[in-house]
This record gives structure tokens, C-alpha cells and sequence, in this order.
DNA sequence: TTAAACCTACGATAAATGTCGTAGATTATT
DNA sequence: AATAATCTACGACATTTATCGTAGGTTTAA
């Protein structure tokens, strides 16, 4: 029924850096990457640039605007409808499709401070509302 | 700092069976899968045997008896702490972290209905009070 | 007591994933 | 101009994942 693509792992990351960013050359996109890395397991420019020729060419992930020798990448799919669907894929898969489930388990485990608790019930209320 | 495995989709799949029916053979596992499977694609039984052999010999998410010929397994991880672990693992990759995030799509997104929500709310206030 | 049904073990395969190295071209620096 | 730096393209490779088929024993049933 949907045309989602999920993306992988490593994709997922390029996609973090281009939705914060914008548009991007591999060279940056690179670079990011690494400096978020703890552990000192460095990712070589090449890998990068080979999974972001195929989130473009394969699986239609980014655009890439090659007029220039310097590519420039841009996040073809929205941050919150990829997200959205990667969710409730993940629900379906591991909380076999109870949300509630797994928002319980969300809230009983991270700390969540007062505004965001506030914020959810706000959200609680006009849900109940309807 | 945790020894946690992630199960495959595959994986997955298996170990519901076995935390909803308990200590099962294979065959019975297969049989379970492919009703549970709405389009055609059935899965045949060695896969599954395969599969289970796997998690139970390199992943140690099974635990097997083979005292009879008929080998019965049983899940060697709690279903919660599966899924914690795998919402935790989820919502540092795709969320980055901001669990509140993920509970506010999840709630916008899928109809709850009033218990439900009740029940949030609940555990809401709970948290609000510590 | 044969034949059918069933079980495990094992190997093979295909696709997806993540990772690099090298080559060849272009641009920048000295 | 010659050298260094930078890009892309491309192929190679190891690993993981998912999937089956076949072989060789046990049980069960005819």
C-alpha cells in the first residue's frame, strides 16, 4: 500500500545529518558523522559516498544536484513522515501493533521532565476530546 | 555495557510465538506463523527449523531440549526486556534519543481509545509526583 | 513389515548491508 | 608547470539475513 523505503542503520544517519543541515556535500556529511562517534570507529569518505550514491540512485532517499563536480545531497523524504512510518513499522514488529504498549513502556522509562509530561497530557486531553 | 542481541524481523516473529504460547516444537511454531500470514507467502518448515536452530546455537535467544527426538524451545529473553531494549536501541536511531518525541507521534498517530489514554494519564501523574 | 510421515542436520544460495581501495579526472597550491 | 588535494565512479569483499532442498535417521500407520 506504501511506497515506504525504510532506510537502513548507516542511512538513517546520513539522513539525521541532511535534516539538520540541509543541503550538503559528501565531504561534510562525512565529517559529521565522525565527530558524533565516540568509540574511534571512523567512517572512510568513500563508504560514505558509496551509501549516499545508492540512497540516490537505488532508493530514491536523496536528491542530488550534480551540475557542479562537488555533489550536493539533500533528504528527499520529510523527517517526521519517515519517521512516522519507521514507527509503526516498529510497533507492528515488536509491540505487534499496540502503540499504548510501547508508549507505556516510552514513559515509564526515560525521564521525562514536566514540560514534556505537560505537553503530553495537553495532547491526552484533546484526543479525549473527539 | 549490555549484552543485548537484537533479534532479527525473522526472529521476532518466532519469539512471539514462544512468548505467547510458551515451550513449542518447530512444527508448531510454522504452523503459527503461516496463519498469523495474510498474503501467500508461506514459510516453509525448515526455514523456521533453520531459523530457530540459529537462535538457539549462535544467539542464545532459545533455549532448547533436545532430551526427545522432538526438540522443544523456549524463549531465553524476557519479552519486556526485549522490548525495552529494542525501543531504546529504536529511539536513539531513528529518534535520536528524544523518547518524548516518539510518544507524542505515537499518540497522535494511532486512535486510543479512552482506557487507554486513562492509563497514560495515570502513569503521567505518577511521574509528575517523584 | 513396508511405506508414509516426520524430524534434525547441513550445505547452498541470493539479496542486503557495510566497508574499502584504486583509478581517473578536476581543481588548487607551490 | 609540476605536485598535491579532492571528487566521483566502480568493483571487490566479508557479513548478515532469509530461504530452501536434500539426505539420513525415527515413528507411525497401513
Amino acid at each position: 500500500m506504501s511506497n515506504f523505503i525504510k532506510p537502513t542503520d548507516a542511512e538513517l544517519k546520513i539522513l539525521h545529518v541532511l535534516w539538520n543541515n540541509g543541503a550538503s556535500n559528501v565531504r561534510f556529511v562525512n565529517e559529521k558523522l565522525n565527530e558524533l562517534c565516540d568509540d574511534g570507529e571512523e567512517v572512510v569518505y568513500t563508504t560514505t559516498l558509496k551509501t549516499m550514491q545508492v540512497m540516490h540512485e537505488k532508493k530514491n532517499l536523496l536528491i542530488r544536484d550534480d551540475s557542479a563536480r562537488t555533489h550536493i545531497y539533500t533528504a528527499a523524504v520529510p523527517q517526521e513522515e519517515t519517521q512516522k512510518n519507521m514507527l509503526r513499522q516498529f510497533v507492528d514488529n515488536t509491540f505487534k501493533g499496540s502503540a499504548m504498549q510501547l508508549v507505556m513502556q516510552a514513559l515509564g522509562d526515560n525521564t521525562a521532565n514536566e514540560d514534556e509530561l505537560a505537553e503530553i497530557k495537553a495532547l491526552i486531553e484533546k484526543l479525549e476530546n473527539k
